[in-house]
DNA sequence: GACTACCAAGCAAGCGCTTGGTTTGTAAAG
DNA sequence: CTTTACAAACCAAGCGCTTGCTTGGTAGTC
């Protein structure tokens, strides 16, 4: 059971532990870490079962033994990122008590989930919506929600010391539209390093006291 | 010829008569917009020939009559959006002689396209992208850079100015996300226009000089 | 000997697109 | 004013292929 290929934060190996997500190396963990990527590289429509049973080695039917349907494959790989994105998150923002630290910390932290390892899955939760069913859709938002949470208190606080001027309801939505759409343009190998990246971005989103 | 349903703007009616765009009361026109609504929607890869005839009201087949096939289609309302709205921002800049009124009459600008009338063509430009082959990806990111060469010496002059701080371009990127986002949460019976919207992006974007 | 993980084969449905023929709009010829 | 000509716009039918998924069976493990 112990971890081989990279070193995992303590957070991921706990969840892990408790069975709410798949490890890495395990049958079902490939299989969701390249559906991610292929969901992210050519959609989930454009991407087929045969598509998938290829990136991992196996017959498309025998995905069927792992997953109900197609679909569901989707949900694992949006509950598994957001479940863990969250966690991640909480860890991120403890660690800052200023307003201000807190929230260069959730950009930093929604930087590192999207352009990191994790970073096909966050591609897929923001980008493949419409493909879910509305069941799923409405169970994926239960769990962004909780995410959001997260966010907006904090930007709430940021608020209330002065450092945010304008609503934190929109500044989030611009956020999340800012961050989320540097998977189309940032480069690791780059000269911009993603903290960099990060203290930009908090630049426009708070004015120093 | 003349116009009977709502009224174009000068530019969008010289795009017209010029044959650069199908008008929106031909047949290509209704199809091309039916088409951006569905897209939009749906999605280009789950919106079949069949849907896109009955949108119209002809049989699936006859959609070949117009163009070649889907993907020209999709390419049609990428190509027609992005031709319309680069017009339509080199009419918003010319008006303006401050780059801060440049800056904002740009972000205006891309609002007005992205949640107004062309919203739906607009979003398609920007989501479904992979879904256009290389070929044609290359024509429209030729077009896309018009476009984009607007912002960029727009606001390398207010930097110049002194009112923008950050890297023009990665200012444009992250405003790009945050605009664009918008189509998946703002609503035109909510309170906020979409000129305090405008505004409170700009109030992001540039530093008061 | 039950259970998990898989393979090999293929089915039913839906897909983009083609085909051959019919209607409709337009405009010159009688 | 009618007739003839012709192209553009469309229909009805369906072809060939790909899709998600099912089925019946097999190899390895506890």
């Amino acid at each position: 059971m112990a971890q081989s290929m990279t070193q995992l934060s303590s957070t991921h190996q706990a969840l892990i532990d408790q069975g709410i997500i798949n490890a890495p190396d395990s049958a079902k963990g490939r299989l969701l870490q390249a559906a991610a990527t292929l969901f992210k590289e050519k959609g989930y429509e454009r991407t087929t079962v045969r598509d998938l049973g290829k990136a991992v080695g196996i017959q498309s039917g025998s995905l069927f033994h792992h997953y109900p349907n197609k679909e569901a494959i989707l949900r694992a790989v949006m509950e598994e990122t957001i479940l863990l994105n969250t966690e991640l998150m909480k860890a991120a923002i403890a660690q800052s008590s200023q307003p201000e630290d807190k929230v260069l910390a959730l950009i930093q932290c929604e930087l590192n989930s999207v352009l990191g390892e994790t970073g096909a899955a966050m591609t897929v939760l923001v980008y493949e919506w419409r493909s879910l069913s509305e069941e799923n859709q409405q169970y994926i938002l239960k769990l962004r929600g909780i995410y959001e949470d997260l966010w907006i208190s904090t930007l709430k606080e940021a608020k209330a010391a002065g450092s945010v001027v304008i609503d934190p309801f929109v500044l989030r939505r611009l956020l999340t539209g800012a961050l989320s759409w540097t998977v189309n343009w940032y480069r690791q190998e780059g000269d911009l390093t993603i903290d960099q990246l990060a203290q930009m971005t908090l630049s426009l989103a708070i004015k120093p006291t």
